[in-house]
DNA sequence: GCGACAG
DNA sequence: ATCTTGTCGC
């Protein structure tokens, strides 16, 4: 069932791809009450087509661990703006299929539909799993905007022209604003009230946040093991 | 042509 | 994203 076979694909064929995809995306709002969220991330070395894939599962609200799954893979998909997905993706599915609990919903490092063809990354997964999906950038990749004001949870439109793809929140004070979006299966408004129960006392929210130090965990412990393999 | 450009 | 120590500010 996974025929994510990216690597082979060039970008303009990665482009046509989310021209077809776009059409797949539906936002509408949740149905069921949220119990679980996930967030999922990726992390690897300079120069090294290892990827060491994550996906941290949360009660919710109250956010505590319950499940973590990690997957060590290979990406040949060059990291090319727009294209974020292509690379990331695939090892994310692997991860995805081995939780025991699918989250009720999931959070993805990057865009949703603020994006130019309305497929950032975690529409894209949001899409082949069929699942709720919210992106969360720490920067910028599509749409307009004004500078929240420097308070916490000000928030601003992200547009492109005069539709709303999604919205800046400045999730604490002193710190560079989240670019929330939609990916799948549930609106603005939710994305946006969702995350905001993810953040505690950091920048990023629990899921992601969570997410990236396991990954990043994952890489220097295996790194380690290489070091240790070639020494002796 | 120039600048922008998720991770 | 990753490479990296100290350091300025809340």
């Amino acid at each position: 069932m996974n025929v994510t076979n990216y690597d082979k694909l060039s970008p303009f064929e990665a482009i046509a791809y989310q021209n077809i995809l776009r059409h797949q995306i539906e936002l509408k709002p949740l149905t069921k009450q949220i119990n679980t969220i996930g967030g999922a991330d990726i992390s690897f070395n300079k120069y090294e087509d290892t990827v060491y894939a994550g996906i941290v599962i949360l009660s919710y609200p109250d956010l505590k661990i319950i499940e973590q799954a990690t997957v060590i893979g290979k990406s040949n998909f060059p990291y090319i703006s727009g294209l974020l997905a292509f690379r990331e993706v695939p090892t994310l599915l692997e991860v995805y299929e081995k939780l025991k609990n699918k989250p009720d919903v999931m959070v993805l490092d990057g865009q949703g539909i603020a994006h130019r063809r309305r497929t950032g990354i975690a529409s894209h997964f949001g899409v082949l799993t069929n699942t709720s999906t919210i992106g969360c950038g720490k920067s910028r990749l599509f749409g307009t905007f004004i500078e929240p004001a420097n308070q916490k949870f000000a928030e601003s439109e992200l547009m492109d022209k005069t539709e709303r793809i999604g919205t800046v929140l400045r999730s604490k004070i002193n710190c560079k604003p989240l670019f929330i979006s939609p990916g799948n299966l549930l609106t603005n408004q939710e994305a946006i009230e969702i995350i905001k129960n993810c953040i505690k006392s950091y920048r990023i929210p629990e899921p992601t946040r969570l997410a990236h130090l396991l990954v990043n965990d994952i890489r220097i412990k295996n790194s380690k093991q290489d070091n240790t393999q070639t020494l002796f």
